[in-house]
Parts: C-alpha cells; sequence; structure tokens
DNA sequence: CCTATTACTCTCCTTTGGGTAAGTATGAAT
DNA sequence: ATTCATACTTACCCAAAGGAGAGTAATAGG
C-alpha cells in the first residue's frame, strides 16, 4: 500500500465502497495502462518534438534540436529515443559520413499529434485568462497575510 | 544563448533562414507564452486532477486523492494550488472542525478538461499498440547488441 | 482528560530531470 | 597531417520532483 491517503479501516472503506458511485464502471487495469501513457506522453519535451514534427515534416537531428528551442542534445536524444519507443516517430539512419539521421512521425505519432491539437488551442485562447488568474491569486495570497 | 544546438555561424544561419519556410508566421512572444502554458498544465498530477473533478465534481481534499489514486498529500497540495492560481478549480474552505475544504473545476477548468479529452481517448485507443511497439524496440535494441 | 477528525505543513531523504563539457567515429577536403 | 562535419555518448554536477513520516490546530464527543 503505497498511497497513505489510502489508509482507511476496513469498516470505513465498506461504508463509502456501498455508499458512492454506482458499480465503478471501468477495468482498474485498463485504467493503470492508460494512465502511464498520459504519463508518459504527457511530456513537454515529447510535446514539443512531436508539434515540430507534425509542422515541419522529416528533420534531421541537430535542426530538430533548433527547431524545438532550448533543448540539450540529451535531453532531444532521449526524448526521440522513448518516442521510436512508442512507435511515434521514425529514425532513419543513413550510413554516410558525416552521419545522417532523420526523424519522421509515424500515423500513430500524426494520430498524436492531432489528439493534443486541442490542448495548443486552448492554451491559445486561455493564456489571457491564467496570467488574470495568477495575478488576482498572487495579490490575495499577500493581502491576507 | 542558453542553446547548444544554436551555435550557428551567422553566415550559415542567414542561410538557412533565407532558404527556409515562408515567413515564420508565429509570434514568439505569444508562442513562449503558449509553451510556458502547455508546461505547465501537461503534467500528470494536473491532468488527474483535472479528470478527477470533471467526474466527480466537488470533492474534498482526502477524497480527490483517494480518487487520483498514488499521489501523496505533499503533491496533491501542491497541485492543488497551482491549479487554483491558474484559474482551474476553486478551493472552497467551510471554517468548521474538523476544516472541510471543497475543490471543484471553474469554468476555465472545464475548458481544459474538454481539451484533454482527445488525448484520453488517444490513450485508450492507442495504448495496445504502444505496447507492441516497445517490445518490438527492446527485441531490435537486444538483437543489434 | 483523552481521542478522533481533517487538511494540511515541515523536515528529511532519495530519485529523476536536465544542463555543460568533453570525447568518439570516420572519411572527405584542405 | 589537420580540420570539419554530424549525431551522438559519457561523466559530472546541480536543482527539482516527489515519497515517508511526524507534527499541528481546534473542537466535539466519550
Amino acid at each position: 500500500m503505497k498511497n497513505p491517503l489510502h489508509n482507511l479501516e476496513s469498516r470505513e472503506l465498506a461504508a463509502r465502497l456501498s455508499a458512492a458511485e454506482p458499480p465503478a464502471e471501468i477495468d482498474p487495469k485498463l485504467d493503470a495502462l492508460v494512465r502511464e501513457i498520459i504519463e508518459r506522453v504527457a511530456d513537454k519535451w515529447t510535446m514539443l518534438v512531436l508539434e515540430v514534427l507534425e509542422e515541419h515534416g522529416t528533420v534531421r537531428f541537430t535542426r530538430l534540436g533548433e527547431l524545438v528551442g532550448d533543448i540539450s542534445q540529451k535531453m532531444l536524444t532521449k526524448t526521440v529515443r522513448q518516442m521510436e519507443s512508442d512507435g511515434l516517430i521514425i529514425r532513419t539512419v543513413h550510413p554516410v559520413i558525416p552521419p545522417r539521421v532523420e526523424y519522421t512521425l509515424t500515423p500513430l505519432g500524426h494520430s498524436l499529434s492531432r489528439a493534443f491539437c486541442g490542448v495548443w488551442i486552448w492554451a491559445e485562447q486561455h493564456y489571457d485568462e491564467i496570467e488574470r488568474s495568477r495575478q488576482s491569486f498572487r495579490r490575495r495570497s499577500s493581502e491576507e497575510q
């Protein structure tokens, strides 16, 4: 039992289970899998690489780094390796010197990019609202002191 | 200059700028803002809390932790504080003993939840594909050794 | 007087994220 | 012989994420 918030005595737990929401409707195993994917995929570097490849098509390593913006080689390598392992991108190595490695989205990658599209649009539409909210929060916090 | 991948000599940079994509079409300041929001909001705890509140409506602190799953009190507090500051949730403190604090989504929170909906659906639809991809990646990695 | 309750906060600790800088492989060009 | 190019890898380091567990405030009920 890893979660300290789960330390309920069994009678209380039983009471809650019988009282609360209907039959729970979701398979816990599938839920765990989906969560793991969400955790992995909802990573800022992954999202940024995804967006760059969606916009620019096939791109080489160094250029990809430039387009993503402040990312170190280490993080870029790590991110693309993970994305390759997850089947989001394909990595093509041309056996020439100097090396030439190209990255491009798979259909799965494109579909994820489309799924994230709504979040990008949301961010564009609401960043000013968030900014205002943060300011008033700071004001409230300092006032109540 | 923070990004090592940006160390291009100026002539090469100029060449690339003139050769590459059209006029760049996006305001860099807005782009930076949007990125910052994405980075903050595309956080696993934020996404999970968002989903729980979307599904269960108004929820108290301890219950929220149970519903999210393995999250420590520390992280839960930090996450909800940030979400409150960003205007995604409202936190209602009832001045009673023992304390009673309720969390609920704002309209902004609901809209973000809707934006993320596509990602949840994507994860549900593709987790098996990702799993297969990871397995074949591991197989390939160990083979080429 | 003691206990239970809730939503925290605080301290201590380990793990992960992530930056910097240097090194590597290899052939073509100077 | 040296330099350059590219896509890394490795070693070292610091900061942030995050878990474990104890403590706290204040009151109602035994």
